[in-house]
DNA sequence: TTGCGAAACCGAAACGTTTCGGCTATTATC
DNA sequence: GATAATAGCCGAAACGTTTCGGTTTCGCAA
C-alpha cells in the first residue's frame, strides 16, 4: 500500500512538503500542490491512522462501554443513545470502540485496559442495571487516576462527581400528571420497573403516591422487578391491571418508559380497550418506539438520540481540555402529546 | 505514562531485551526476568497498543459495519449476533470498531474508509433490509481488491462469491411445519415480513403455500412490509388473524422470527386465546427473545450469537491467511420444542 | 539594485514498539 | 578440557506519520 513516502516520490517533492500540503499546514505552488494531490489519487494513497496517531498522541477513537448480561443492545433506550453518539461520530470523524463487556474480574475497571492502550482518547460508560451492586465509584476514581476523559450515562449509583448526561427527569412525572389531571384523569395506574425514583432498586411507593394524591388522584402502582419488563413481563403486568373490572381499573396509565408503555398499549389492544377512549397511556421516558405505535404514545422529554449526541460533545470538550471540573449536562424534556392521552 | 524504554531502564537492561521477555521471545534469566518484571509492575506499564500495530501489520481491531436508518441494535436478530461476536472477540483480545454509518455517498464502500485507514485487520457487514436496493457486488469486489478480510451476515442479494455465515435455513419451514403436523395441525397460518424465500421483498406465496400442502395444511399467509414488524405492526397483524371466527381461525401458526411469534403472542393471550391450547405458536428463526417469553417459543435453528461467533472465527481465519476462497459456512440448526406448541 | 519579509520547501528527529543480526556467556557433548 | 550448540543480551533499523528548525526562493518596496 502507497505511504506518503510514495506520494512525495511521485510528486517530486520530500516528505515533509507533501505531508504539510496533504494537511493544509503549507499551500504551496499551485504546481506542487497539485502535483502532490494527483500524486494520492494515482497511487490511491490512505495515511495510515496508526502512524500518525502515534505521532501525534490522540487516538482518534472513543470507547464505548456497556457492561451487559442478556443483549442489551436490545433494549430500546441503550439503542437511542447509541442512535446519537453514532450520528455525532460521524460528524465528529471519530472511531468508536465498543467494550461491552462485563468487567467482572476483580479490580478491573471499566473499559481502563481500551485507554491504558491508548486505544482511545476517552470513554463513554453507559451503565445499564447489570452495574446494580457494582462499586461504580472504583471505577470512576480508577479512570481519574489514568487522566481518561469520561462520560457516564443512565443509571448511577456513586457519589464521586463525574460528567454525566442526564434528562432533566424529576419533572417528568410532574408534568405527565399534571396533562393526565387537566383531561380529567382521577384514576391514574403507574406502571414501573422500580428503579429511577431512589436508590436500591425498589420504588419508593410512598414518594410515588404523593405524587399522585397532589393531583388529586388516587394509584395502586405496579412494578416489575428490574429485568423483567424485558422479558414479557411489562405485558403480563399490564393484562392485570386492565382486568380488573372497569370501574375500579385506572382510565389512566403512566409507565416509566415507552416500551412499557406500547406493552400495555398492545395488552390494551388485545383486550379490545380503546386507546385513549377508555385508557389513556402516558411515558416518562421518550423512546424511538413510542413514536411509531399503534396508537402513537404521549411521552415526555428529550430523545435518547439527544442525549447520546450530547454525550459524544462533552466528551470531545473533555479530550480537547481534560482539565475541567465534572459537570452534569441535563438535557431539558418536554411534554410530548400524542394520540395515547 | 511509562513507555516499554523506562521499563527497561529501570531493570536495567536494553530496551529489546525487555520487549522480547515481555513477549515470551526470550526467556532470560530469572533475575532480568523477575527485574523487568517488577519494573512493569512498579511503573505500571501497559504497551502502546498504536506502537506496536504500527510495527507489526495488524491492527487487532475488526470493524463492524452495520448499515442502518433506524436505530438497527433494537432488532432482536442483530443483537443476538452482537451478543456472540462481542463474546468471541472477548476471547480472541480483539477490538470491535463500529462503522454502523449510512455509507450512501456515491462510490462508498461498505468500511472501506476503515480497513484503508489501517483502523481494522478485517470486517464484518452485517447487511440489514436497510441495504435492500444497494449494489453489494460492488462493495464485495471494492473490499476485495483493497485486499480486506471480509465476513458477510444476514441478508446478501449479490452474485459476487462472499464469505458467510448463514442458518442452514432452508429446512427450517419443513421441519416447523412437520412437526406441527405431527401434532396434529390442519389449518396453519404464516407471518412473514416477506423476504427470505426470494429476492426482491416480495413474499413468494405460491411456493409457502406449496410447502403448506405438502404436509395437507391449507394456509392463507399473512405478511408484512419490511420494518413494519418492529413498529407494532406484527402484533396488528396476529390480532386481525385471530378475530377470524374459531372455526376458520388457524390453530397454528408459523412466524418467521420470535419477535413475530412474540407478538402474536401477545395478541393471543390478550384475547385470552391460549397458548398452546387454543393456539400453537412456532418460529423459524431462533431468537433470544423466544426463550424467555411468557410461553416459551417453539422454534428452529442455531441461535444468533452462535453465528456471531463462527463469523468472528471465520474472520480470524481469513486474516491470518487471507487467500482462501470464499466459503459460505452454515449453522445447522434443529428443532427446539418449546412450551407453545 | 538592494534589502527584507513571507512563503516554499527540505532534512532530521520523534512517537513507542518489534525484529534482525551479531556478540558474549553459558551449557552440553564428546 | 576443547569444541559446538544454545541461550542471553544488545544496538540499530524499521513501521509511517507529523513537526521543528532551518535554508532557499520569491515578490515587493525603497
Amino acid at each position: 500500500m502507497a505511504t506518503i513516502v510514495d506520494v512525495a516520490k511521485r510528486a517530486g517533492v520530500s516528505l515533509s512538503t507533501a505531508s504539510d500540503i496533504l494537511n493544509g499546514k503549507l499551500k504551496g505552488t499551485a504546481a506542487t500542490a497539485g502535483r502532490v494531490r494527483q500524486a494520492v489519487l494515482d497511487l490511491g494513497y490512505r495515511p495510515n491512522l496508526l502512524a500518525r496517531r502515534l505521532r501525534t498522541p490522540k487516538s482518534g477513537a472513543i470507547g464505548l462501554v456497556v457492561p451487559f448480561r442478556r443483549p442489551i443492545f436490545s433494549s430500546a433506550v441503550i439503542a437511542d443513545y447509541l442512535a446519537g453518539i453514532q450520528a455525532e461520530q460521524e460528524r465528529a470523524d471519530l472511531n468508536l470502540v465498543l467494550a461491552s463487556r462485563r468487567y467482572e474480574k476483580p479490580g478491573e475497571i471499566y473499559g481502563a485496559d481500551l485507554f491504558e492502550s491508548r486505544s482511545v482518547d476517552g470513554l463513554i460508560v453507559i451503565a445499564t442495571r447489570e452495574s446494580y451492586g457494582r462499586d461504580v465509584d472504583t471505577d470512576v476514581r480508577g479512570l481519574r487516576a489514568l487522566g481518561c476523559p469520561l462520560v457516564w450515562m443512565h443509571f448511577f449509583e456513586g457519589r464521586e462527581p463525574v460528567d454525566r448526561v442526564t434528562r432533566a427527569g424529576a419533572d417528568a412525572w410532574h408534568e405527565v400528571l399534571e396533562h393526565l389531571a387537566e383531561r380529567g384523569h382521577k384514576r391514574v395506574g403507574a406502571l414501573t420497573v422500580g428503579i429511577g425514583l431512589k436508590a436500591g432498586g425498589r420504588p419508593n411507593v410512598a414518594h410515588y403516591a404523593k405524587r399522585f394524591e397532589s393531583f388529586g388522584m388516587c394509584t395502586k402502582p405496579e412494578w416489575l422487578g428490574a429485568g423483567e419488563a424485558f422479558d414479557g413481563g411489562a405485558f403480563g403486568a399490564a393484562m392485570e391491571i386492565l382486568r380488573r373490572p372497569a370501574d375500579e381499573r385506572p382510565t389512566a396509565l403512566v409507565c416509566e418508559g415507552d416500551e412499557l408503555a406500547v406493552a400495555a398499549l398492545q395488552a390494551a389492544l388485545g383486550m379490545s380497550i380503546k386507546v385513549p377512549g377508555e385508557l389513556a397511556l402516558a411515558s416518562v421516558t421518550n423512546t424511538s418506539i413510542g413514536a411509531t405505535a399503534a396508537v402513537p404514545i404521549t411521552t415526555h422529554g428529550a430523545p435518547g438520540s439527544m442525549l447520546g449526541r450530547m454525550a459524544l460533545k462533552r466528551l470531545a470538550e473533555l479530550i480537547e481540555d481534560p482539565a475541567q471540573p465534572p459537570r452534569e449536562v441535563a438535557v431539558p424534556g418536554q411534554l410530548l402529546v400524542r394520540a395515547s392521552t
